[in-house]
RNA sequence: GGCGACAUAGCCAAGUGGUAAGGCAGAGGUCUGCAAAACCUUUAUUCCCCAGUUCAAAUCUGGGUGUCGCCUCCA
């Protein structure tokens, strides 16, 4: 697999550091409001990752951390009169539901900083103890200026960061580069802990590196996150790593472009943005994931209504196929498949080389889904004259599940039973139909259709879709 | 100012040297009691503009134009 590494701008056979194993540190929300669209994009983006690296037969251990100690926390238990954490657990819970509902699957970790401060102090001594790290007032800084490959991700001279920079009143940085590795605290309701520099807590960028050094090790296979920490959280998370373990810290580093509202970026101080629990009330969790991944994860995709909607019509077509074909496989034509079936099938092979090639290619989803409407086409078409075998729908229905598992598409659980009282209006409405009873058959159809059923007439009987 | 990305049909979106995938929407047709779903046909002589390289360019080079991002918390 070819994957585009920012570090070297440029798409690389991944090589993993141990043959078989995969090793990927995603970075993971701020906990102190139900997460947006945009935060959901590497989610599903990373999460299809992982999900590819393991279809393809690689052990992978995927990290992605709570930030649970940040200002933001603080000032929003300060609005509610709640403590930090209280805030933090709640929208990690948050987090999971919108999670589950766009298939995201559980990281094998979900550190939280809270429960790393020791990890987290012994990473910042020993910067201190090499020399590349310098207490002040209770702060403890890096010197930025002391890694010389500073600026090699985001391609940034550091003689150029220098002019722009500046030392705000009252910070004690000796350079305007330097960043905190460790803020003293400031005032007594301020979440802190006991450290060699007084009660405090860790900068933001420390707690990437001390995480994934305690999860993953010193060098990490990937890692991953949005496009705008390329500078300056992951610069300085290499900056911290490589000074702390004396070892390249990521071997390929991945970033998701953003999403942007009338083409413009959505950003949390910008206000232009959509939480996914709002945008769920609309749209199903699948729909918003068939979004995010109907486009290459690098660019920039805009967000609107229309594009949801033709979102949702188009993952309604794969739907539609998978019912089509478990109605079949119930009910179709049992014995051998037709010519027809048998060749169809022969093509969707061809169907899952091109969406592992497409995957294969710096994990293009926007080709691998082509190529499941392919292979859609391809089981439609086979069918089409009424005709479906059961074998048939059964093959075919392994092939289209097998390729949107990877993508955690049609993961929704297909109720079997039917409930009698239902299933009564069906018999009736079958009746009626025989006797030319269109106007009953009609008013049962629609009495079910608000109730979210849907019945469809088709060649093998009534087929029953449910919401 | 420094660094970077993008520009393909009504909309979304692949394609990075060999003559424009796929989806949505639209139009017409088939099937159906009517629907739904599905199938068939149809929708870019052309890929922001201009020059160049080449037998051949959406794809490479140079120059424009436009849009956006990072450099400050953000995915």
């Amino acid at each position: 697999m070819k994957i585009y590494n920012t570090l070297t701008r440029k798409k690389e056979e991944f090589v993993p550091l141990n043959e078989g194993k995969a090793l990927i540190y995603a970075c993971g929300p701020t906990v102190y409001n139900f997460i947006h669209i945009g935060n959901a994009r590497p989610m599903v983006v990373f999460d299809t990752l992982r999900s590819y690296l393991k279809y393809r037969g690689y052990d992978v251990k995927f990290v992605q951390n709570f930030t649970d100690v940040d200002d933001k926390i603080i000032n929003k238990a300060r609005e509610e009169g709640k403590t930090a954490p209280e805030i933090s657990e709640r929208f990690i819970k948050e987090y999971f539901d919108d999670a589950d509902a766009l298939n995201v699957k559980r990281a094998d970790v979900h550190p939280k900083v809270s429960e790393h401060i020791p990890e987290i102090i012994d990473f910042v001594q020993t910067l201190i103890d090499k020399g590349y790290a310098y207490e002040a007032d209770g702060d403890v800084y890096f010197s930025t200026r002391k890694f010389p490959e500073y600026g090699k991700l985001s391609g940034q001279n550091i003689d150029d960061l220098e002019a722009g920079a500046r030392i705000a009143i009252g910070e004690v940085k000796e350079d305007p580069l330097d960043f905190a590795l460790w803020k003293a605290r400031k005032s007594d309701d301020e979440i802190a802990w006991e450290s060699p520099w007084g009660m405090g807590r860790p900068g933001w960028h420390i707690e990437c590196s001390a995480m994934a050094k305690k999860h993953l090790g010193n060098t990490i296979d990937i890692h991953a996150g949005g496009e705008d920490l390329q500078f300056p959280h992951h610069e300085n998370e290499i900056a911290q790593s490589e000074c702390c373990n004396g070892v390249p810290f990521a071997r390929y580093w991945m970033h998701n472009g953003y999403i942007t509202v009338d083409n413009e970026k959505m950003s949390k101080s910008k206000g232009n943005f959509f939480t996914v629990r709002d945008i769920r009330k609309e749209y199903d969790g699948e729909v918003i994931r068939f979004f995010l991944l109907s486009g290459q994860y690098r660019g920039p995709i805009n967000f609107s209504d229309t594009l949801m909607e033709q979102a949702r019509s188009s993952l309604a077509r794969m739907e539609n196929c998978k019912e089509n074909l478990l109605h079949i496989k119930e009910a179709g034509a049992e014995g051998d498949m037709t010519e027809a079936e048998k060749a169809a099938l022969d093509d969707m092979t061809g169907c899952r080389e091109k969406f592992i090639e497409a995957m294969d290619d710096d994990l293009n989803t926007a080709d691998a889904i082509s190529a499941i409407f392919e292979l859609v086409t391809l089981a439609n078409t086979a069918v089409k004259d009424g005709h479906g075998s059961r074998a048939f729908a059964k093959a075919a229905l392994e092939r289209l599940q097998e390729l949107a598992d990877v993508l955690g598409l049609l993961q929704k659980e297909v109720k079997e039973e039917i409930d009698p009282e239902i299933q009564k209006l069906i018999d009736e409405r079958q009746e009626a139909r025989k006797a030319k009873n269109f106007a009953r058959a009609d008013e049962i159809r629609d009495l079910l259709k608000a109730q979210g059923i849907t019945l469809k007439d088709t060649p093998q009987g009534v087929q029953i879709v449910r919401e």
